[in-house]
DNA sequence: ATACCTCTACTGACTTGTCAGTAGAGGTGC
DNA sequence: GCACCTCTACTGACAAGTCAGTAGAGGTAT
């Protein structure tokens, strides 16, 4: 897409960034304002339109960097060499992580769920279903190995996704639910504690 | 807030409810367009606004109309005379049943969450936090009488909502995922009966 | 003849993207 | 040590289009 590639990263263009995942996480891609994102960073919109072609442009790369730093971030959890209950600790312990250190992109990746993710094909390909199909593929292993109890892996991968992901995109309901910040260290470790817990009660062998 | 009230559920009224539902799931309140709505309900969009006297007020009447029906469906589970797990169980199924019944409400209360939920104070405020609070309260009372496992009911909740919750307002992104309908019979039941399975291990006492 | 419902035509506000031009840093020849 | 050029980063002004909401007139049933 960048025929003429000088900068990459320049200040500017960072600080461009960072205001636009606010935005977009905030108000989606129609009701985030390229003149608001550019006011962010101390520019003008034009300027903005200078070092990001098109707004649909922008919006890519803030999707782009958030992969690059999920498939970085989850890769030594999925890859350790650990098994049963132990392995699917720490591929929950790996998601609250990554969300909890990126909690713009959870509300970004959630409008892109309901949208129905067709802005995230290429991510979808390169990143989700191979993440996906591994931790699937896990699963079967080690139940039938015994080191889990039996149950559906990819509903299970499912129930997992939702309940770690609804965590962090809804964190402004709960706020407004609880009067909390779902945020806080104690209240995420609260969260993940009772998850691992369930899991466990579940899928340990007895 | 309709003060001087002579219609309330005029045809065409009722049709433009419809046409709403649908455009505020599919692309939220700012994109979604006052003569897409019109044009579905055959109308043109002054009309509409004759109808309805501003977006957010027919916003207003989309939330309204699907929170009613959540209070009246949710009822019988909730206030049924169910002990332990067998209750757990009818909340799920209710909780499916009402999401199934309304897939395009799944996706504009997930909007609203994601916006942190202050458009739906008055819904909070007169029905999700009752709900939530009766059943946290089931819940301690059924774990202190030992007909369930130890675990945070709080948490659990939270758990739940995500799971049943994310299954439908990101129906379109795990159809895209796995190339098969999450809205079909078979489909839904699977996932249900995963979360019931994986609840009841986790749950009913030993 | 009046209350209700609908239309066409219009406005004002706003947004993305374009364009011409400015400021200043840095290199080069002399 | 200066005239000349080029490049990046930036801006104000504007073009083009979209959208919610308004004004006012017409039709229809009672």
């Amino acid at each position: 897409m960048n025929a003429t590639l000088p900068d990459t990263d320049s200040p500017s263009r960072a600080r461009i960034l960072a205001g636009a995942r606010r935005e977009f996480a905030d108000r989606g891609f129609e009701g985030a304002r390229l003149s608001d994102i550019a006011g962010q960073a101390g520019l003008s919109h034009p300027t903005l339109l200078y070092h990001f072609t098109s707004k649909a442009e922008l919006y890519g790369a803030v999707i782009a960097s958030a992969v690059v730093d999920w498939t970085r971030e989850t890769e030594a959890a999925v890859s350790g060499a650990l098994h049963g209950f132990d392995q699917v600790a720490s591929i929950i312990d790996a998601g609250f992580a990554f969300f909890a250190s990126h909690p713009d992109f959870a509300r970004i990746l959630r409008r892109e769920a309901l949208d129905g993710g067709h802005r995230l094909d290429d991510a979808i390909a390169g990143a989700l279903r191979p993440f996906l199909e591994r931790a699937v593929a896990f699963l079967e292993r080690e139940m039938e190995a015994g080191r889990l109890r039996r149950h559906d892996p990819l509903e299970l991968m499912a129930i997992c996704y939702g309940a770690v992901f609804t965590y962090f995109s809804d964190a402004g309901f709960r706020a407004r639910l609880l009067g909390e910040d779902p945020l806080s260290e104690v209240a995420l470790s609260r969260h993940r504690h009772a998850l691992t817990e369930l899991l466990g009660a579940a899928l340990r062998p007895a």
